[in-house]
DNA sequence: CGGGCCCTTGAATTCTCTCAAACAATGTGG
DNA sequence: CCACATTGTTTGAGAGAATTCAAGGGCCCG
């Protein structure tokens, strides 16, 4: 089902990446850079809805997102479906897959997006010959625990509300460092579906609890446009985002 | 209020190391055990109830367990606890707080425990000599990240019963792999205030979920032993172990 | 124009929580 | 060794939260 062997386009040199510049990220060194630049072994453009990777499938790929949104997933046999995070620029996606042989979780593009394709063979080699990068990996993995943990104490023990104004403020403030945001607005592709479904909560009361938050001047949300209220969301939510460091990527 | 810097004696060589030899755990090329045995500060023993590590703080060490169990937790403002997931014998803690530098999760232990203690700081020498060791160090986050997100699938979208079941069944089928079950029966340390925390659910309501399932002959729990059917546990959980690989360990 | 997807609202039901109380097991100091 | 405090488990009853079922409306696209 997912078309991940698609053509591999070279289109964007590592040294035009679009995540450099942005000002949460970290910098490579010239050898890094190079060596990055040679792992790279092309770009897979996603259209929104495609199947990135399947749990349970074994992938030889890994991906950074360099463009658009995506969701990780798992389903019970009855079909329901939890998301587990969504995935954003800069994020590395089927590390686990690379490491492990299969994949725990599904991901799909939730917006069209532009994926940099690296692979799976060849990451022990960077491990042999850039620590530093090495480290980063690392350092993904362990971000990427940090934000379940996260959803993880929302889901178990915050109230339906919170979730949401949680939720909402997170999936910001992520955009936000990422330079997709513009004062506290910006387009945001979810369907209350996602939300639902992130949230662990069913479709019909994310909608009146999404509208309780409206209701409240927490946020509003009109033809994909979201405009949030950082004070009421962390109010609501019991929550504030991680003031932002500097972040590595491959 | 950790005691973390209590004095830490050294008496399990590495060479000895009370992991190595289970049989789920990889070995060590030789270079390797000299290495960490060189990273290894010592040892840190802590009694039931301590808190390993604080939410916030800043640690200089990481640990390894060697034997002893423990749960990593987050707290809202109101008190209210969310338990991440329980520590094992061979789980690496503190990672987070090398990293990056606070940890965004507290440890404490659940019974006496022996933990293995090395430096922050070392971790980077680490990376630069022995790849092989730091490509475990990203497995066992990867690993971790995999857990979250099965917790998460589970206190997302299973009723209680649910995800009593599959808490009860994933606590179990670690335990075998560690050798601390004979059959189908082990000495279990948690109060129900323990599953009631690490499944997002009130206490009383945890309980009458649990005699649910003892009544349904998944399992019994007396004095703190625990007896298993893993067939009804499965059914009741829509759940599977994985099929245990080998797995490596610092 | 019709079909499909998304959002919204109402009503009834089910699940889970809180409050309250009692009992069991364990440990401590007198 | 007993009295008492503490912690953990169990049960009942009522309240509250979230779910399911049902239906209508808006919007976009073929």
């Amino acid at each position: 089902m997912p078309s991940t062997d698609a053509p591999a386009s070279r289109q964007v040199p590592c040294e035009r990446c679009p995540l450099r510049g942005l000002s949460g990220f970290r910098a490579f060194t010239p050898e890094e850079l190079a060596f990055v630049s040679r792992f790279k072994r092309g770009e897979l453009r996603v259209a929104a809805g495609t199947t990135i990777l399947s749990e349970g499938n074994h992938s030889e790929h890994l991906y950074t997102v360099l463009s658009g949104w995506g969701f990780r997933y798992k389903m019970l046999e009855n079909g329901e479906r939890q998301i587990l995070n969504f995935v954003m620029p800069g994020d590395l996606i089927g590390l686990q897959a690379s490491l492990d042989d299969k994949m725990g979780h599904s991901v799909e593009a939730l917006s069209d997006a532009l994926l940099c394709v690296f692979e799976r063979g060849q990451l022990f080699e960077l491990y042999r010959n850039y620590p530093g990068l090495a480290f980063d990996v690392t350092w993904l993995a362990a971000r990427e625990e940090r934000m379940l943990d996260e959803h993880l104490l929302s889901i178990g023990r915050r109230t339906a509300r919170q979730r949401a104004a949680y939720l909402i403020y997170f999936v910001f403030s992520r955009a936000a460092v990422r330079g997709m945001t513009s004062g506290r607005t910006f387009r945001f592709p979810l369907t209350q579906r996602h939300i639902a479904d992130a949230l662990g909560l069913s479709l019909v009361h994310t909608n009146r609890v999404l509208n309780q938050l409206v209701r409240r001047q927490a946020l509003s949300l009109t033809n994909h446009v979201l405009r949030v209220n950082p004070k009421v969301l962390a109010e609501e939510a019991d929550w504030e985002p991680d003031s932002d460091r500097i972040r590595p990527y491959i």
